[in-house]
DNA sequence: TGCTATCATCCGGATAGACGGATACTCGTA
DNA sequence: TACGAGTATCCGTCTATCCGGATGATAGCA
């Protein structure tokens, strides 16, 4: 960084927009990174539910749900298709199952590792 | 597992176990959903790299990037071989640059909804 | 044998995100 | 037109996780 001059353009070219995209990405594996998101999610493969469906399979308060789905939908993991007063969620993207399915593949791997991390500060 | 009457057991067999087995794979989201450790993951595929060189890379202090490394060990993102003095971290699971590419694959076509996500409470 | 580089762990403070409960908005129906 | 069901949003609180800086342990070199 101390070898550039570069007195109009950026010293490491392309840095920001990079850093922007990583940024994009580990909110993308946040959205995945909650359990009742994931409850959510698996709940909503291969069938249309609707909210008081994923209330009730959730059991959390319907608000919560609600902000859950809303969050998942705006990630691009869910498909909400509104009709009168229902709104009627399902998995759409073949890609979310092949996500998580790696996942469960190399947890299945790593369980005792996985639960033993305590991220960063024990 | 749910074919067993198993008497003894809880009335929802089955559900304590996927909860835990959900638990642990929001977990191992949750190792992907940080920038810092998604440059550490990138920067540490296709090549053997210190602790020096990463603390570089990453432009944090020591200590913190050590405690990314050692979660992302723990999950199975990264393995580590300690030689001497230093220890050499890469990425060596091929399923590991397929979650990265598979998140970067949905996070280009939801960019501009991901990056408006205000997640759960605006 | 001392010295330094490398790596891991601990501490206190700051921020993001999850939660329940209350409230507002929108349809369909009596 | 009133009312109730289904959804979405806001608020205060609490926990998880991030950060820098200090400290400790170990290996190689002079």
């Amino acid at each position: 960084m101390s070898t550039s001059p570069a007195p109009t353009t950026h010293a490491a070219v392309g840095v920001p927009a990079e850093a922007a995209g990583r940024e994009l990405l580990a909110k993308f594996y946040r959205a995945l990174g909650d359990p009742t998101r994931i409850v959510l999610l698996e709940f909503c493969a291969g069938a249309e539910r609707t909210g008081t469906d994923c209330v009730e399979c959730a059991g959390l308060s319907q608000g919560r749900v609600s902000a859950h789905l809303a969050c998942l939908v705006s990630c691009g993991l869910l498909c909400v298709r509104r009709e009168g007063r229902y709104a009627y969620y399902q998995v759409t993207d073949t890609r979310v199952a092949e996500l998580i399915r790696l996942g469960h593949d190399m947890v299945a791997e790593h369980a005792a590792s996985i639960a033993a991390c305590m991220r960063v500060q024990p």
